[in-house]
DNA sequence: GCAAAAGTGTTGAGCGTACACCCATGC
DNA sequence: GCATGGGTGTACGCTCAACACTTTTGC
């Protein structure tokens, strides 16, 4: 997709940490850019934000561009704007997370990169401009997050177990729980529904399935309820 | 003090968020604009972000221009962007908020606007384009934040007493607190030093004074400690 | 039957909360 | 001496952390 040049703000980008769990790590998404400077090499997905469009638009429209998702939970992160950020000229950039169910269907580079990948958290490659610094302060953002939103659920199928919820808590926070008061602890919250489901498929004793309620969420929070973790 | 129109990038601001502590009350330091649009009315300070100057350097500019003050805590918050939220052209603007000893001497309104002054934050008068909101949503990050890090000892002068310290606080969050649990929660942090000098001129027993140690906290940060009330 | 993960309770320590009275000072 | 805020301790309930074994299922 091309914009034409009068209808991009010049000085204004969105970038998107788009983050993703494959079996209990913690991913995300980046591109390879296919244009100077740093041709080839790794970094954020992202775009500059058009005339007629708000920035949390243009942050999802780049994120819809690359995955076809549209109803993601995203939320803005910090605006970088050294004045070195960036080669050449002027560039403010708007932070932006992400958080999807991880797939490895339909992801598209788009016109800017030539190829698209998952990276694990641990196991980053170099990123272009100061995309390394904005990914380290997101992280920062998403853990604090984590720990008081019920947002972690975003990132899980609708229907998982809670041996799978702990993992992806220990993926995010790079830490270990202790399995009962794991559960005890978000058992008490009553927001997890039990399902008359269990796994399937599994080579050992099938575990029971829950989904996040989230209206029930939002009506303990207006009685004061806070989630912490 | 005036700028080129070259020196400017034309859609990028920023918008500050100033707060004093006066007599248990927590105010905002706003101006009266002199220009249109919206002459006259009340408005948070701000300005366009010049080419040669990273984000935070504007903001800080124009908290020294309007109190004179340069060595202030200062925290970015949030970026608004919506395609409407300035009249006529598209502007951007990053709102930071800023922690400051109240003060009435060497206020200056600045060359955009007539008049400056503290107003209540429970006695707000009207606010031009957007600046209700972020001022909103900047009160909800103070909040937020002035519980888990030490950052309400900017609002108070290097010596404090107790009481002053919880009137912060309750000027802050909307509570009130019981004052024998305040007390041995904050003492028990170790970050409050007691100073050999109390009070004097109150028509009452002097309170004994304190001051906030940073030394203390970076070092217990690192081991671990979080401050928390 | 064995490998692999699911599922389950109790105890002790520390923390948060509720609560009321005497003290020092200035006028 | 009185008005004003300064300053202090205890007891209870709750939450958090530590800790190990049995159950179910597929192969």
């Amino acid at each position: 997709m091309d914009y034409r040049p009068e209808d991009i703000l010049p000085s204004i980008s969105t970038d998107n940490i788009i983050f993703g769990l494959d079996n209990r790590k913690l991913k995300v998404l980046l591109i390879r850019r296919n244009i100077e400077p740093f041709l080839g090499n790794w970094a954020l997905p992202g775009g500059f934000v058009l005339y007629n469009e708000d920035l949390d638009m243009s942050a999802r429209r780049t994120l819809q561009n690359m995955t076809g998702m549209s109803n993601v939970y995203m939320e803005q992160v910090y605006t970088f704007g050294a004045v070195n950020r960036f080669p050449d000229r002027r560039v403010v950039t708007v932070a932006y997370y992400a958080l999807i169910n991880y797939t490895l269907d339909n992801l598209k580079a788009g016109p800017d990169a030539s190829d698209i990948n998952w990276f694990d958290i641990l196991e980053l490659p170099d990123l272009v401009f100061d995309h390394q610094h904005i990914l380290e302060t997101t992280l920062e953002f998403l853990r604090a997050k984590v720990r008081t939103e019920p947002i972690g659920f975003e990132l899980l199928p609708q229907k998982f177990t809670l041996t799978e919820l702990q993992g992806l808590y220990e993926a995010v926070l790079g830490t270990v729980f202790d399995t009962r008061n794991f559960r005890k602890k978000i058992l008490k919250m009553n927001l997890l529904m039990p399902l008359d489901e269990t796994q399937v498929g599994v080579a050992h004793r099938a575990a029971r399935l829950y989904s996040f309620n989230k209206e029930t969420y939002h009506k303990l929070k207006d009685k004061g309820f806070t989630f912490e973790l």
